[in-house]
Parts: structure tokens; sequence; C-alpha cells
DNA sequence: CGGTTTTGTAGGCTACAGTCAACATTTTGA
DNA sequence: TCAAAATGTTGACTGTAGCCTACAAAACCG
């Protein structure tokens, strides 16, 4: 992702380390099937060095590499609970009555300052 | 990712629909939270235009993007569960003894065919 | 409705992500 | 122990990802 983003460069701490923990879990995975990383790199059709660098956590590595690896190994299930609606509590709390289209801020009659 | 990788190009369905169902998800977190692309582009140091790709589960995009994203909204910690070792059943299956450190195949005594 | 904000889209620019080759290092299995 | 396989590292090359500007469209709130 060219022109250095900053999150790319240097993302916050807990963004580094879910990618690093990410990359090791990766890693985990593959070394129980017994794949070389070549093996898994030629199943999502990259080289060799981009699932070096997913296994690394590298921040500006696409992130279909990522899907990818999970992927070619059965994992990318895993995604689909992540920031799913309903676990999202927060996000329900903060939602009112209703979810918008756009995120037009509300303004009250009397109090705009 | 330069130089169009097959995995970011034309992606498996299940990792377009991975990609997809994720930035659908962000989007939703996003407008619970009333806060505008913009805004939360600010917040990860990015163009409004990445959180735009980010929604719309871009494979190409850098899986920063995603992460911080998902950082900027308190989220991330929904990855931690991903191939997770606990969760990789299959995983778990396959992994006999030990976990080597690299992936060189076993060849057995005699059966080397 | 009507002004305002948000979001989508197109085109162009530029720094860098992914690739590859070659070699070094590590780790394995026997 | 030792050959073989896997993985790490370096540096050069090249197409594109992310950025920006500008305009258009959509959707909000009052």
């Amino acid at each position: 992702m060219p022109r250095p983003t900053r999150i790319a460069t240097s993302p916050p701490a807990a963004v580094e380390e879910a990618l690093r923990r990410l990359g090791r879990n990766i890693r985990t995975a593959r070394l129980r099937r017994r794949m070389p990383q070549e093996q898994l790199a030629r199943r999502m059709g990259v080289s060799r060095f981009v699932v070096s660098d997913v296994e690394k956590g590298k921040p500006t590595t696409g992130v279909a590499a990522y899907l990818g690896a999970l992927w070619a190994m059965g994992l990318h299930v895993h995604m689909h609970d992540v920031a799913d609606p309903d676990r999202d509590e927060e996000g329900k709390t903060l939602e009112q009555a209703r979810s918008p289209r756009t995120a037009r801020p509300r303004r009250s009659l009397s109090d705009d300052f």
C-alpha cells in the first residue's frame, strides 16, 4: 500500500499485537498440517515470501493474503464472527432507535455548542 | 499489492464473501456509532477512501486498514479467536505427537512411494 | 421540502508491496 | 552426526494501492 499510511507503517500497539497473534496462529495451523510455506503459497497463488510475511504479521500485506491463508486451511469461517453485529455489545447499546444509512450527526434544537 | 496476485485479483468465492461480510460488519458498527467515514479515517490515519474500500471488502487493501478500523471501534479483540489453535479442531487432530518448527515431510522407513 | 452532510466515483500521480534469484541459516529425520 | 529440506535474508525490479481533487448523488434532520 503505497504512500506510507500511518496505520501501516507504525500501527497502534494493539493492532501490531493482534496481527502478530494472527500470524502466529496461522503458522501454528500450517505446521500442524505439516504444510511447507511453499505449498501453502501455491494453493493461495502467491509466492512463499507472502506466506512468510503473513506469519510475521506484516501490517502492509494485503488482506487477501491473510484471508487466503485461512481459506487454504479451512479456517476462514473464523472470520464470520469478527465485528458481527450480534457480538458488538457497545454498538448495540449506542444504536438508538434505528440504523441510519449515513452517519449524519444529530443536532438537538437547543444543544448546539 | 503490486503485480496482481491471483488471491487478490480473483480470490476464491469463499474469500470474497468473507471479505464482503467483514466489510459489511465494519460498516454496521460504524453507523451504529454514528461515526462518518471521515472521522473513522482520521482516527486510523488514512483517507476516507480507504475506509470506503474496507467497507466494500476490497481484497487488495492492506490488512492494517481492516485491523485499524476494528481497533478504532474497539472491535479488534474479535480477531484474537481467529485461527486460534484451541479452536482449530482439524489441526488438533492432524497434530501428531508434537509440533515441529518447520514442515519437513516425514518419510517412513518402508513406506516411501 | 431544502439546506447540509455524507458517501460514491473517476482520473491521475507516486511511493512501495509483491516478486524473484541467490545465498545463509536453521531444523529436521534417520 | 549429517545430508536434506525448510525457512530467513538481501537487493533489484515493476505494476499498482493509496492518496488527492473534484463533482455527483444520496440521505439525513429540521
